[in-house]
DNA sequence: GTTTGCGTTCGAGCGCGCTCGAAGGCGTAC
DNA sequence: GTACGCCTTCGAGCGCGCTCGAACGCAAAC
């Protein structure tokens, strides 16, 4: 997906391990003044993605893009706009139905704005969810790594043991130093 | 995808809200007893993904599983925490292909523990940055939604002008009461 | 015996989101 | 002129991770 990229780069230019703040947000909102009017080439360049997915999104009806004397596109600056929403939402693992069905609604006129705030409030609780889903695997292999490495985890004991492996060509599943006999539930 | 249910009970069984902490973890990793062995519908029914799912990984080489005399699949304990291990992984995100690497790592025996480590590890980092990439996302759409929602948001200005669209059917972009003019850099 | 239900293998198909290739137009550089 | 480079459209192809259907086997229930 060429829009890896994009966030890749939105945490280079945030600095890795910064605060994570509004602050940041405000630097990732800074698009810079964009011009009055961009080429394929440059909105590209601009957002990170190919010149190919660009015109699929085109395709797709996620944005209108008028055309030069040659037949060329010129991106206006709430295509670009509207492009930079759009790829920050891909990116967030918003489907592109859900894209579609957001951008017909901001088509349609300012009443639909209930609506939308319905898909954005959607979309939110699912990335949410994902963090969540997210933090708890990396808890998983975080334990998994310290125990792999010797040095003795915290106090989960069964998790090690879930993993299939429990370093096979060794006496399996040796129960390690519980703290507590896990209650029932 | 079928392993998305699993991390949704998962979620529910930790309780949406809890403290997701290492407790929260030892849930997670108790699976129960495990019966000696098991069938492909038990196994499905305990993991949450479809027996097609099941099979398909087998094809894979991701795990061997035994025949009864009818030539049905009998899981037995180990293979099912393997399995277990690789739904886990799946649902972070690993793609199939690095679980291939790492499982045939496991297979060579005790001494790829080294090159083991190194895949978690990569793998660790890879939802260290999905979970930033997330949290980053997750901050954008609350700042639109509490903006859109009228009850004007925190103090970043400009990501509600990059949304691409500003409530078309309206006079486009307004500044929104800026508390600086945006440093230069 | 036949129906129901669960299992098997194999290969094909699908949904998603791109990604690419072919065939061609236009404008500038050499 | 012609080569280069960037653009166009259109439709096909791809990688991923399943998901399904067809055709069949076996066993217990009726």
């Amino acid at each position: 997906m060429a829009t890896d990229d994009l966030m890749t780069r939105a945490l280079e230019a945030l600095g890795e391990d910064g605060p994570l703040s509004v602050e940041a947000l405000r630097r990732l909102a800074d698009l810079g003044d964009l011009p009055e009017t961009m080429t394929i080439a440059e909105v590209s360049g601009h957002l990170g993605v190919s010149p190919h997915t660009l015109r699929y999104y085109e395709r797709a009806g996620l944005v209108e893009v008028a055309r030069d004397g040659h037949g060329h596109r010129v991106y206006d600056a709430e295509a670009v706009r509207r492009l930079v929403f759009l790829t920050r939402m891909r990116l967030s693992g918003m489907p592109m139905r859900d894209l579609r069905h957001y951008i017909a609604l901001v088509d349609a006129g300012v009443h639909t704005v209930p609506e939308r705030l319905e898909v954005l409030v959607g979309h939110r609780d699912a990335i949410r969810r994902r963090i969540r889903e997210l933090t708890l695997s990396l808890m998983a292999v975080e334990y998994k790594i310290t125990t792999y490495g010797g040095s003795a985890g915290p106090d989960v004991q069964t998790v090690g043991a879930t993993t299939g492996e429990a370093l096979p060509d060794e006496p399996p599943r040796r129960a390690l130093p519980a703290e507590r006999p896990a209650p029932s539930r």
